[in-house]
DNA sequence: GTAACTGCAAAATATTTGCATCCTT
DNA sequence: AAGGATGCAAATATTTTGCAGTTAC
């Protein structure tokens, strides 16, 4: 059985398509690599997993073009690492809308977006116009948790 | 009239020596800065203002001192620049506190913190601890949105 | 075939470290 | 006087840019 099924594929050539970009190995690689796990990925995490394969540099575009085109986005970090991770559908083209929180665990250090929960709505004080909203939450993760429990 | 007054320079001292630190040139002008102004600074803004006067290696080490001694902290950011801002009172040597958000405005690239809005609590799904939550504005500032008015 | 993408080299930035000297306590 | 802080030089690390060769469409 192939690690990667077929549909994935298609898949992956879809979203690149879509966004009238070239279908080419580093990309669907690094898309690959986003959709296979549930986290975010700063690029320290990409040039690992494929920095043999890709050029350091190729990377870096990669990266810019996927945000441009509104494939992935900019998490804000409490470290000093940028990390990406996957947009929804909503998102095309340079603007985002990104109503989920995101959670970053201080014992594995991976990054979630936590779907399930809705950005809060704020009061903010008189002149303040919010426009986009970004939760992080720093604890521990869920199999941080269950992991300490066994 | 001195521009700074006598009262602050005590106030300065006063904190620098709470953290048993030596009152040194560098550290006054710096926490100098941030006392002067309401948002939260970068690395980049803080060698602008002080850069001809003081080394960039200084700067590096005092504010990862002061970051130390919970007289100030970094706040997330959505592009790749750490800022700092000042700490409240509760903070102390290694851990921080800060119930308050951040915003940061989109058109004069201020980050502000904003004391007076309480971070809001979220029901997080089964098995994630939350620890703590940062939240980020982006959007209009206070002042640009008064400027643009007129 | 052409425009877009990639790799390599190198430049530009940003951050860290070592050490001798100077300043604060 | 002693320990800590600073400045300078240099080592690392990170990100960007230019260009020639390669690939996708």
């Amino acid at each position: 059985m192939p690690r990667v099924a077929a549909s994935t594929e298609k898949k992956i050539t879809a979203l690149l398509k879509r966004q009238a970009l070239s279908v080419t190995e580093s990309r669907k690689r690094i898309l690959q690599y986003f959709l296979d796990q549930p986290g975010a990925l700063s690029h320290g995490d990409i040039e690992k997993k494929v920095g043999t394969t890709f050029d350091r540099v190729t990377i870096y575009r990669t990266l810019q073009t996927f945000v441009d085109r509104g494939l992935i986005h900019t998490i804000p970090s409490a470290d000093n690492a940028v990390r990406y991770a996957l947009c929804k559908d909503e998102c095309g083209d340079g603007h985002h809308r990104h109503e989920h929180i995101h959670f970053v665990c201080q014992q594995c250090h991976h990054t979630f977006c936590l779907d399930e929960v809705v950005t809060p709505v704020l009061k903010l004080p008189k002149g303040y116009s919010p426009r986009q909203v970004e939760v992080l939450v720093q604890g521990k993760c869920k199999d941080c948790t269950e992991t300490a429990k066994k």
